[in-house]
DNA sequence: CAGTGGTCTAGACCACACT
DNA sequence: GTGTGGTCTAGACCACTGC
């Protein structure tokens, strides 16, 4: 079948029947000597899916069309759908399961309670510690300064949320978290919605506020806590702390988060894995 | 065509020709009531592909055979093969390049240069502040105390070589590395060999000792240096440092080194990303 | 049982690198 | 041109889930 580097329109052309047939009609040629940026078939099907994801057509934790229907769908083999399954599966976008279907993944129910937080206890699994205790110290709206816009996307002066919590484990204060929202998505967050939601931040911000985190980034360092972080955290000031600089992305990679965690290493680890 | 459960056996049985062939015949029946342990052929050949890398057969920078090459070999086709590859090539164990072949990936000529090595600059990437200074500080022989042994998977007394160094970025001491290699597959390291060579030290241990590192996983803290870690450091007592313990595998996950190093993040910081 | 994802094959053709 | 990896298809069958 033809493999052309066009890419696919909105309505997929019609293909043939029995013989390999074109998904993608020989589009009109190339507008200049530009590079044509050779893509994949199933890179653009991806992309279709994943266009689909971000609006909303289906919901975390529901099932998407099955292979076949979505091979139908955008005129392709099953295989075709198939990789670019694989691929969003593999961004932890999707969940295949075996028997049942693909779905949309989410961070409610997942039994993994922090998805994005890899502090751990020094010995024994985190399963063993229990749940962390969640106090929400502060929430407010607030302008946006220059550098958390700038991080966010947005304009210096924007309406940002700002939250600042603290989590224990085993009544001991080990995280203090100071973090920043774009005001639009998340107007209508409050201290007590906080507080009375049971589950991780990023659940609520899919459930509440349709905003799913996808990826993020983290900075780290090492760092002195400040008088009010002390307390806070009820620490030592000469206590070296493990400062975490998050920035997480919704689905089109556009910031949605900002935030700052500053973990006491004493009892627990910051654990990761290189590959 | 047959997709049994059994393990390819180490000549994998004849093949038939026209129609979808068996590669798996349907081996002794299962020992007892364990599970059947299901493992796809695609799975099998991976497994064997890798202990040709553990067993040396094709050495870090080499191609290994073509894809149709591997598929005559172990009698399937070649989309099993290649999903095979496509693990290990995610594994970061080969490396595909389209056109030349498939090669087994290696330290050496890895423009990135350091592999494992999370730290970088605050501002600008990595590239424009140049290559680090490295000194060694130390290279001694000793006799593995118990924490040592257990993490290197080696009896308490057992031999094990001590490397102490330091990375400058800029003229500027940055990073304390303390590490320690099993004495046995490390015969012959000495400081002066460390400080000749051109390159990382996974190079090194590549070309001079045969031993490639293929994973590795970190436990990160806050902590304090000691005087010691100061002078090395040229740094003030209470400068909050970086903690980062590593313990390094080969390809049998066995471990083979470990290394503890005390980053300064006051320029630089340890980039994170979460999926 | 039907439906879903998962595996495997065989064959065709494309993109790329070398010679 | 030849050989390599990369893409795509069509069809068959297996494994798992739930009705």
């Amino acid at each position: 079948m033809s493999q052309s580097a066009a890419p696919l329109p909105g309505l997929a052309p019609v293909a043939g029947a029995g013989a390999p047939s074109p998904a993608l009609a020989g589009l009109a040629s190339l507008p200049s000597g530009l590079t044509p940026a050779f893509s994949p078939l199933y890179s653009q099907i991806k992309g279709l899916i994943l266009q689909s994801l971000q609006g909303g057509e289906w919901k975390p934790g529901e099932a998407i069309p099955s292979e076949m229907e979505l091979a139908g769908r955008y005129r392709v083999s099953q295989g075709t759908v198939r990789k670019a399954v694989d691929e969003l599966a593999a961004g932890n976008l999707l969940v295949r399961r075996q028997g049942k279907g693909t779905f949309v993944a989410t961070h409610v129910e997942h039994h993994v309670q922090y998805r994005f937080l890899k502090l751990i206890p020094d010995e024994g699994d985190s399963s063993t510690e229990g749940p962390a205790q969640r106090e929400i110290i502060d929430c407010k709206r607030l302008r946006a300064a220059s550098d958390v816009a700038r991080a966010l996307g947005l304009r210096a002066g924007d309406a940002v949320l700002q939250v600042r919590r603290v989590l224990s484990f085993a009544g001991r204060p080990t995280i203090l978290e100071d973090l920043w929202l774009p005001g639009g998505p998340f107007k209508g967050l409050t201290a007590e919605r906080l507080s009375l939601y049971h589950g991780t931040m990023y659940a609520l911000f899919e459930t509440e506020f349709g905003v799913r985190m996808v990826r993020a980034t983290e900075k780290i360092r090492a760092v002195l806590p400040d008088p009010e972080q002390c307390s806070l955290l009820k620490t030592q000031p000469n206590t070296p702390l493990l400062s975490v600089e998050r920035v997480a992305y919704t689905y089109n990679s556009a910031p949605m988060e900002i935030r700052r965690g500053l973990y006491l290493t004493d009892t627990h680890h910051y654990r990761n894995e290189l590959n």
